[in-house]
DNA sequence: GTACGGCCTCCCGCCACGGGAGGTGCAAGC
DNA sequence: GCTTGCACCTCCCGTGGCGGGAGGCCGTAC
């Protein structure tokens, strides 16, 4: 390339301004192995060859895909005769950017959604916007993130309003279970019953499959087992005309309504 | 919450269980104080109580919107009281989540032309691929992030065939002013001012505003001050009637038929 | 008495470097 | 020949958020 013919050498100063890659990283990429320079001085000082430098712009090319070190390396290895791993690196890579994208659409829409609760400023208690995080993170907890998607998904097509429509029912049925255990209803009354099919007709519109709602229906059971108290305190601090003992009570009443229907 | 009145205790088994937190991560966030369980056994035994519990269902929920363990510790101090703290790094989180998608958006793009490239099986020699890669590295070098967005805007807005003409049309100039090179035409001839003005108004499409085009024009330059073998190479490998060392003194050329003009 | 499981602390490892300490190499200026 | 100053060298600690293992203690069930 050089009209004299003599191999041109660098010292690692240089390249760092050609290539801007660090001094240090420089360092890193040879200890590692990554980038050797092809020379030595006598001091030990190190001289890149062109070769040397054409590699490491390899290397930052594919490190700004994301691609680790290590795959790097594998790939350089091979890819001067055959560009597949190459290729089945970038495909893998584009994928997983696109499950980060996903995750991150996600996250943002539920971080807007806290966001305007806070600005909404209907918020009484600090405390209880944290209780919000608290069942989060428990909900999380119970629920795979493909479940979670698939009924986040479902509540989306089925609309806000219908969503809250079924809270409110879901209020009023409590409300009357309520009524009944204070009552001493026995859990086989014809109004019970009705109660209670109602009750489970809330499920239909987020029924998604059977064998996925199986599966929610029984880990929304198992977080019902182990949160009851926190679920309860945040219900009654919701509804002025349900104790925090209430709950517990009324839902076990639900239990022997629907084990007798 | 419990009928008995006694406060509960959990050991850091049972924590684990309850939470979905691993002991070791239970362990980590008592040695950097971010939740540290109120009382040990005799025998140092980790004892939660229920606001600890609590507490780590918080820090959960952070976490899942990416915020650091020492942002959530500073949270958690101020948020009993005061939720703006929150809010703040809840806005500051969105954002990052949307230069990070933004980012992502535009690797995948390019990613995905790679891709194509590879498919597309006109490839003739691997290292030619690897060559490509070298110079995107090169390229980012001397743009700032801020210019290459502006540019591949501008290049979306005139369209992939205006840029295409643009390309034949430069391949064009410079094999008339490889004519001109080679037969010592001098450079304040007519024809070859014609041929510098031609030159000049190629940039013309892709020009942004004054400030920000002289910026551009400037690392242009100095890209090709710095790597004018390895352009030269790339182009003259890609059209059969020009050589390696031909392009440098073309450049120079029309570089003293600018001036000239 | 012993087997087992849960818990404890201490410590190394990851990944891709950043940064500092403390020393050497080398060329220029006096 | 001596100093100045810069580039370069190696060695080593630190980052964040844990994972995982070693080696030992505790308590209970059989």
């Amino acid at each position: 390339m050089h009209e004299d013919g003599v191999e041109q050498r660098w010292s690692i100063g240089e390249v760092s301004r050609r290539t801007g890659i660090t001094v240090r990283t420089l360092y890193h990429y040879d200890e590692i192995g990554l980038v050797r320079p092809q020379e030595r001085t006598a001091s030990g000082h190190r001289r890149y060859t062109a070769s040397d430098v054409r590699r490491l712009y390899r290397v930052r090319a594919l490190r700004r895909f994301g691609l680790s070190l290590e795959e790097i390396a594998a790939a350089l290895v091979r890819s001067p005769d055959d560009l597949a791993p190459l290729r089945d690196l970038f495909t893998a890579q584009l994928a997983e950017f696109e499950v980060y994208a996903a995750r991150a659409a996600r996250l943002s829409e539920q971080l807007r959604g806290l966001i305007r609760q806070l600005d909404a400023a209907v918020m009484p208690d600090p405390d209880q916007f944290l209780q919000t995080l608290e069942m989060m993170s428990v909900y999380e907890n119970y629920f795979s993130e493909e479940q979670r998607e698939l009924l986040a998904r479902r509540q989306a097509e089925v609309g806000e309003e219908a969503v809250t429509a079924t809270k409110t029912e879901w209020l009023e049925l409590v409300r009357a279970f309520k009524q009944h255990v204070e009552d001493g209803t026995p859990v086989d009354d014809p109004q019970v019953r009705e109660l209670a099919a109602r009750w489970q007709a809330l499920t239909v519109p987020y029924a998604i499959d059977p064998r996925t709602d199986e599966r929610i229906s029984a880990a929304t059971a198992a977080l019902w087992r182990d949160h009851q108290d926190e679920i309860s305190t945040r219900v009654s601090s919701q509804v002025a005309w349900l104790a925090p003992g209430d709950l517990p009570k009324i839902m076990e009443y639900v239990e022997r309504a629907r084990q007798a229907g």
